[in-house]
DNA sequence: TTTTTACTTTAAAATCGTTCTAAACTACTT
DNA sequence: AAGTAGTTTAGAACGATTTTAAAGTAAAAA
């Protein structure tokens, strides 16, 4: 499927500065990036663009399922390509993720999810500290 | 011990605004916060204080382990009086956060850890949305 | 096609949470 | 009591993100 009809596929129309950005991010390379890196990846790629459109992209992108949003206490929001469900090792004095594949961590007990809520995603964050 | 302890303790000074503070956050009752609801607890305690202030403090606190600080995506900090290791369940549409006990989730197989570094803890965090 | 409509992009301003600055203050040491 | 090192403060500054409102463009209707 290309990228016109991935945006169609979720509603999205296919804008000339959506298919840029898709063209930078669903080619099927997992990854992690802030608004500020992808700008700069349209920068290099001959393209440009307002930051609002590239917010308004990402926002739509991940509300419509094409991108993650990563659960992080960093100032940056930092979103994921990888939109399967998986886990993260954070270097904490860089703030680098690295992904673990869901497979590699087995959640063998998990509590009673509160009335009236559904279980709509788990992510482990495994923190991690250089040795010394 | 008294907050006064507890303070000179982690090596830091008991002024009187970080005493303020300690009484209002180190009282055994676990609960997630705000820069902005701390102020206005303070503010409704009969007490005042610069909100630089209270970011200073709650920097100082997170780092000698007093208090910690959340992993979300939201805009605003979120920070925890609950040192101990634990997870948390957060409802998607308002944000809010439950606390789920270390004991209630099993983690049966982890990856291994990458070179060079060690596991300075694992957070896992379950996403609900409302059941329809 | 052409026209219409709804959605999208944009630069610039605005906003929001947080940090910085530098002067006044205060806890602790001498 | 005096010195000094750390702390608080208001207000300015900052950086990430959102809003604004006007111009542009994709899709639908005629």
């Amino acid at each position: 499927m290309n990228n016109k009809e991935k945006l169609r596929n979720v509603g999205l129309r296919p804008t000339k500065q959506r298919m840029i950005i898709a063209k930078i991010l669903l080619n099927g390379v997992n990854r992690h990036f802030t608004a500020e890196n992808l700008q700069n990846e349209i920068n290099s790629s001959g393209n440009s663009m307002s930051i609002a459109t590239i917010y308004n992209c990402l926002k739509k992108f991940r509300n419509c399922g094409l991108i993650k949003q990563v659960e992080s206490s960093k100032e940056t929001a930092i979103f994921d390509t990888n939109i399967n469900q998986h886990h993260h090792f954070l270097d904490e004095e860089t703030g680098e993720l690295i992904d673990i594949e869901n497979e590699e961590i087995n959640l063998f007990k998990l509590p009673e999810i509160p009335k009236g809520y559904v279980n709509s995603g788990v992510e482990v964050l495994i923190k991690l500290r250089r040795q010394i």
